[in-house]
DNA sequence: TCGCAGGTGGTCG
DNA sequence: CGACCACCTGCG
């Protein structure tokens, strides 16, 4: 357990655009919940950090000053968003409508290991529950990272070897239902032929479809071309677009033809307007 | 009570 | 190959 006591540091650095709300709450991450106070706090990268944000600049606290490469790169720093909003905002009006809504949004660049768990224990379950998994999981098997503001341990995921190790069983306390058994073999898989490293190599483990191999392959291999296809997908793919909700495929090939390589980026635009704008 | 939630694996035809 | 369908869990 490495030790961060007396290392309460801060770095800041710009980001444009960036909105934390947008970011951290258009699907592609679970770990990171808004305080009262308006800042946020998350655990990413082996860190429990906490995050403010005003006129464009970051405040990441809890993360020493060597790691500000690591962080902004976390954030997306490298990538051009004015350039791949202009070029996604030509493409129709519809997008373009997506875009301003979510203005804010960028993609991170996760950790692959801890998307693959994410995303195999998001499969037929809805947010809250997954946040549940994600936490009882880490607090049981992960490393300490840190204390939260509540003053709570909050820990990593397991790395492979360790979920390798276990039986379903030994998971019944993180109530992960049937995705415990997915997710030990997933690790035995990951453990024996070592990370995937394309969207095949994602299929070829267990727990992980169609669906979840975009998820993953746009999250933690940072493949921008993806276009996952979910049911808020399918919905404003039908809703805004005309497309039929049970063509995965049809929706697919559109998504392609439509926004070839910034797939990633319309999807996340896409799937946190249809959240946004959905009437309940 | 029952369907549904950010799907997948297994089994049929 | 494509169409079904069971599946843990928790909530409305």
């Amino acid at each position: 357990m490495k030790s961060i006591q007396g290392n309460i540091m801060s770095m800041e650095f710009s980001l444009k655009p960036f909105d934390p709300g947008q970011t951290f709450c258009c699907g592609q991450c679970f770990r990171w919940e808004r305080l009262p106070d308006g800042s946020w706090e998350g655990v990413a990268l082996g860190r429990v950090v906490s995050l403010e944000f005003s006129r464009g600049e970051i405040t990441l606290s809890g993360v020493p000053a060597e790691e500000e490469q690591r962080w902004s790169q976390y954030f997306d720093a490298g990538t051009d968003y004015e350039k791949i909003r202009e070029e996604l905002s030509e493409k129709d009006s519809v997008i373009k409508a997506a875009l301003e809504t979510g203005s804010g949004i960028r993609i991170l660049r996760q950790e692959l290991w801890e998307t693959i768990i994410s995303f195999i224990i998001s499969q037929n379950n809805n947010i809250p529950r997954i946040r549940g998994c994600i936490e009882r999981l880490s607090e049981g098997f992960g490393e300490p990272c840190g204390e939260d503001h509540s003053g709570r341990i909050r820990c990593s995921l397991p790395a492979p070897e360790v979920l390798a190790a276990l039986e379903p069983e030994d998971l019944a306390g993180v109530r992960l239902g049937y995705r415990a058994g997915y997710l030990i073999r997933c690790a035995r898989e990951v453990t024996e032929r070592g990370l995937p490293r394309s969207r095949d190599e994602l299929l070829a483990l267990t727990g992980v479809g169609p669906k979840v191999a975009d998820c993953i392959a746009l999250f933690g291999l940072h493949d921008r071309s993806r276009f996952p296809v979910d049911v808020w997908v399918k919905r404003v793919m039908n809703r805004l677009y005309g497309l039929p909700e049970d063509d995965v495929s049809g929706i697919r090939s559109f998504a392609e033809e439509r926004f070839g390589d910034l797939g990633g980026y319309a999807q996340q635009y896409l799937f946190y307007y249809v959240r946004e704008t959905a009437a309940k």
